[in-house]
DNA sequence: AAGTTTTGGAAGTAACCACTCACTCTCACA
DNA sequence: TGTGAGAGTGAGTGGTTACTTCCAAAACTT
C-alpha cells in the first residue's frame, strides 16, 4: 500500500518552485542555481518545473519579479496616508525589517547587479523607477531628500549582505548608525 | 615553417590570465565564468591557468583582490596632501573615473554581494574595512559625513551597473545630481 | 655538454547541466 | 461509464564543466 502523494494546482506548485527558487537564486545566482535542485526542493521532478516555468531564465526573472513586487506593496502600505519625511521614515523602516529575510535580500542584490544580461536588466530598471516614483509622489520631497533616502538604503542593504549587521565591526557600526539616524524615525 | 611564440614568465601570463578573469568574471561571475573561456582569451591553455592558479575560486579571489588594491592605490593618491572634505571630494571624484571601467565596476559589486561564500566575505570586509578606515582618517570627518560619502558611492554604483549613468532616465537624473553634488566638488 | 628548472599543452575524466520526450495517473464532468 | 484535460514523472540527450595526468620543449645553470 502505497501513499499517495496529494495533487495540487499549478498556481500552488509555482508558489512552491519560487520559494525555493529565490533562495536557491539567492545563494548561488542565476548561473550557480541548479534546476533539479530547485525542483526537489519544491516537492517536484525537474521536468515539470520547466513545464511549469519554461526555462530556468524564465523561473528566475519570475523569482526577481515576486520578491520586486512585494517590496512595492510594502512600501506603498507603509507610507498610507503619511506625507513628507515622516512616509520616508516609515517606509525605511519597513524596508529594514523585509530585508532580514536574507533570501529576499540576497535576491534583489543580485538582480540589480547581473545587468549584463538584457532582459534582467530591464525588468530592475522598472522595478527601481516604481520605487522612486512611489518615494517622490508619496513623500513630496526634494529630489536631494529622495536621493539620500536610497543612498542610506543602499549602504545598508551592501552592508546586510556582508552580515555586518548581525556580526558587527567598529568601523562599519560608525557608519551605519549615521545612516539610519536620517532614513529611520 | 612554423613561428614559435614567444615565452613569457609565468608573471606575465599571470597578469594576461588576470585581465581575462576580470573580464568574464565581472560579466557572467564566478559560477557563470568559463575557466575554458578565460584561459583562451588570455593566450594559454586552459591547464596552464590551472596550474598558475590553482583552481577557479583562487583566480576569482585574486582578479578581485587586484581590482580591491588598485581601488585603494588610487584612493589614497588622490587625497595625498588634502583633509577633510577636500579629501573625500577628491576620492569621489577618482572614485567616478575608475569605475567608467565596466569590468572594474561589475566585478567589485559582484564580490561585495557574492558573500554566501565564506572566503569572498572575507576578502570584501577586509577591503571595506581597509577603505573606509582610509576615509575617515585621512580626511578626519566624523562618521556622519563619511557614512554619506559611502552611501552616495553605493547608489552611484548601482545607477552605474544597470547603465543609467550612459542611458539615464528623468528619475535617475534626479537622484543622481543630487548625490554627486555632495560627493564630488 | 649535461642536467635542472620552468613554460606550456594534448588528451582525458567524471560529474553536472538545462532541457526534452514520451508516457502515466487522477479527477471533474457529461 | 467514459472521456478529456490537467498533474506529474522516468529516462534520457547532447553539451559543458572544473580539474588531472602526463608529456614535451625551451631556457637557464653548472
Amino acid at each position: 500500500m502505497t501513499t499517495t502523494a496529494p495533487r495540487q494546482t499549478a498556481d500552488e506548485r509555482r508558489v512552491a518552485v519560487l520559494d525555493a527558487a529565490t533562495h536557491e537564486f539567492a545563494i548561488r545566482g542565476l548561473y550557480g542555481a541548479s534546476t533539479e535542485k530547485i525542483a526537489r526542493a519544491a516537492g517536484i521532478s525537474q521536468p515539470y518545473l520547466f513545464r511549469l516555468f519554461g526555462s530556468k531564465k524564465g523561473l528566475y526573472l519570475a523569482a526577481s519579479k515576486r520578491c520586486a513586487d512585494e517590496l512595492y506593496e510594502v512600501f506603498a502600505r507603509a507610507a498610507e496616508g503619511k506625507s513628507g519625511v515622516e512616509a520616508l521614515h516609515a517606509m525605511g523602516n519597513t524596508y529594514t525589517e523585509v530585508m532580514q529575510d536574507r533570501d529576499r535580500l540576497m535576491l534583489m542584490l543580485k538582480s540589480w547587479t547581473s545587468c549584463d544580461d538584457p532582459d534582467i536588466a530591464r525588468h530592475t530598471r522598472s522595478a527601481w523607477r516604481n520605487l522612486v516614483d512611489l518615494a517622490e509622489q508619496v513623500s513630496g520631497e526634494p529630489a536631494d531628500v529622495v536621493s539620500r533616502f536610497f543612498a542610506d538604503g543602499m549602504l545598508i542593504t551592501i552592508f546586510m549582505s556582508l552580515n555586518l549587521v548581525d556580526d558587527p565591526e567598529p568601523w562599519s557600526t560608525r557608519l551605519l548608525n549615521a545612516c539610519k539616524d536620517d532614513m529611520t524615525s
